[in-house]
DNA sequence: AGTGGGACCTGTCCGC
DNA sequence: TGCGGACAGGTCCCAC
């Protein structure tokens, strides 16, 4: 599920129970994720109060009054639910947005609300490429986590000169620059190809191409990074996009997939109104790259 | 230094 | 209906 206007949804969803919500206790039941999860894990968390929900990337943070930052990633998989006491249920029945695979629910906060009511926040993740980790708040921006990300594509850091700082003498493609975390953080698989695709950008065009000179390319700059902003804008105004069974925290659905020009549309015809072109996939990294050969050049 | 490819996992879908 | 292979939103690591 997770991009960056996931992830936004998801602290969205997520903030009003967790932030000012204490932590009474936490099941962990697994040794890891990704990676092992930290020492005393929910030693640690485990009595103290969430003060801020925020996110950072496609990382998700909650600063704990005990000073450390609690750091939620989501990997492919993961998702967040809120279970909550449902009026007209059993008293302490907590029976909301029940989980399809149980056996994927590897963390459980239990918590007592701001308004003191209880309340749990589970974590499920079927691939395990998800992680968690405690990180005391000084150190947070000089661990490897996030030292070397580059800038927030909403944040005011974005604009078609950064980009062609950016992207100066790059070989690589645009479609690989574009995914690169130590360039631009946040920018995934399908936000790239829909960014890429409102600016009739080729994926494969040299990310170099777009730093040079002050005419056309550097206007085709600056329209990125406004397609960029406007792709990740609209996304999160939609409630992000809902792949597979992947909803927001509160059970919901996202429905930004039913605006994806490009993205798993191979065959299907182009939307640029005055384009006749028909959607192509191809591999870069490994990856698949959803584009119209005929408009994006 | 910068890049591409494989690895990490499980689930789902499609073709035989 | 069953089985194998391809593929999936991310990112780390290791060869070139």
């Amino acid at each position: 599920m997770p991009e960056l206007p996931e992830v936004e949804t998801v602290k969205r969803g997520l903030a009003p129970t967790f932030e000012g919500a204490k932590i009474s206790s936490v099941d962990q039941n697994r040794p890891d994720l990704r990676f092992p999860f930290p020492e005393n894990f929910s030693k640690r968390l485990s009595g103290h109060r969430v003060t801020t929900l925020s996110r950072r990337s496609k990382y998700l943070l909650a600063d704990i009054d005990s000073g450390d930052v609690l750091i939620m990633h989501l990997g492919m998989s993961g998702s967040f639910r809120i279970e909550n006491d449902v009026l007209g249920e059993t008293p302490g029945e907590f029976s909301h947005a029940r989980s399809k695979n149980p056996k994927h629910d590897h963390v459980v906060f239990h918590l007592q609300t701001q308004e003191n009511t209880p309340a749990r926040i589970v974590y499920n993740d079927p691939r395990r490429f998800g992680f968690m980790d405690l990180i005391a708040r000084p150190k947070l921006s000089d661990h490897a986590y996030f030292k070397d990300l580059g800038l927030e594509p909403l944040g005011n850091d974005l604009s078609g000169e950064t980009l062609a700082q950016l992207f100066a003498g790059r070989k690589s493609p645009l479609k690989a620059a574009l995914l690169n975390q130590k360039l631009i953080a946040g920018l995934g698989n399908i936000y790239v190809c829909e960014a890429l695709w409102r600016t009739g950008l080729s994926p494969k065009r040299v990310a170099g191409s777009l730093a040079t000179g002050t005419g056309k390319p550097k206007q085709k700059a600056n329209e990125l990074a406004a397609h960029i902003r406007s792709t990740l804008e609209d996304a999160i105004k939609a409630g992000g996009s809902s792949l597979k069974d992947h909803t927001q925290a509160d059970g919901s659905l996202g429905y930004f997939q039913h605006s994806f020009a490009v993205y798993d549309r191979e065959g299907e015809a182009c939307r640029k109104p005055e384009c006749s072109g028909t959607v192509s996939r191809l591999v870069q990294s490994n990856r698949s790259t959803f584009y119209c050969p005929r408009c994006q050049t």
